[in-house]
DNA sequence: ATACATGCAAACACTTTGCAGCACA
DNA sequence: TGTGCTGCAAAGTGTTTGCATGTAT
């Protein structure tokens, strides 16, 4: 065996494809967003590819996997931890302005034994358009 | 029409089961959980009015609705609001022991016109058998 | 009596997977 | 030159829905 543990990924045209989507678009988009967008000048793509991609490059923390309660996860470019709000009317997905709670963890008063080692937090409301 | 606002529902025999059974289960769980609970006594009910009286129940806040992420939705019967913990291991939903934040929404800096109405922490982490 | 509820199966939305062929390293 | 990757289609999971029938009020 030759040694590494960096799991060695090819770095293919759909691959570059998927993380430059990603990173061109600031809306919070989903895997079907994105396969769509990929599709208009890749059909040839395919939707499993984009999946496939997806999960390897957020696995990667090359893009930011924001899973959605209630709805399909997207993605995000800005892979700072930040936080995030569902229109309850469109479904859109937006980031929140408000600092980071380094130390919500710790803010547990009895863990009962579990380890804790990371949380999510989704706020749900109204967009301007929505409201 | 008659004026009232409340929706007059029916007391049938399948929505007075998923309530008890929700109420006597209290380990946060899914639909398939409930479902599976309520056929073992009545096999005749279906997965669907499961998941009808589940949603009309907690829309009633008879009993609480979780989304959970890279989930199915669980349920509980303890409707204060309250944190949960996702084990990345076996994927159970347990509480967690932390003072319920009531003025987070207040803590969002600058929503851009949004109308922020509530929130959801789900912590993940390994729960004692799965670490 | 009549609207609301049910059971069933099919549809749905989102995501993963098996497999044969392809292409990056 | 071989293993990682792709495309395709099919399967998987969780949930909703159309419709005819049933039942609580």
């Amino acid at each position: 065996m030759r040694g590494q543990s960096d799991t060695k990924n090819r770095n293919t045209l759909q691959r570059r494809l998927v993380l430059e989507t990603v990173q061109s678009m600031h809306n919070h988009p989903d895997a079907e967003a994105i396969y769509a967008r990929i599709s208009m000048e890749n059909p040839l793509v395919s939707k499993a590819t984009v999946y496939r991609n997806l999960k390897l490059l957020s696995k990667q923390g090359l893009i930011l996997h924001i899973p959605i309660p209630d709805g399909a996860d997207c993605f995000d470019f800005n892979c700072c931890p930040h936080y995030h709000l569902k229109c309850r009317g469109c479904g859109g997905v937006f980031d929140v302005d408000m600092p980071y709670q380094n130390d919500l963890c710790s803010c547990v008063v009895n863990n009962r034994g579990f380890v804790i080692d990371g949380y999510q937090i989704v706020f749900s409301g109204l967009c301007p358009e929505c409201q």
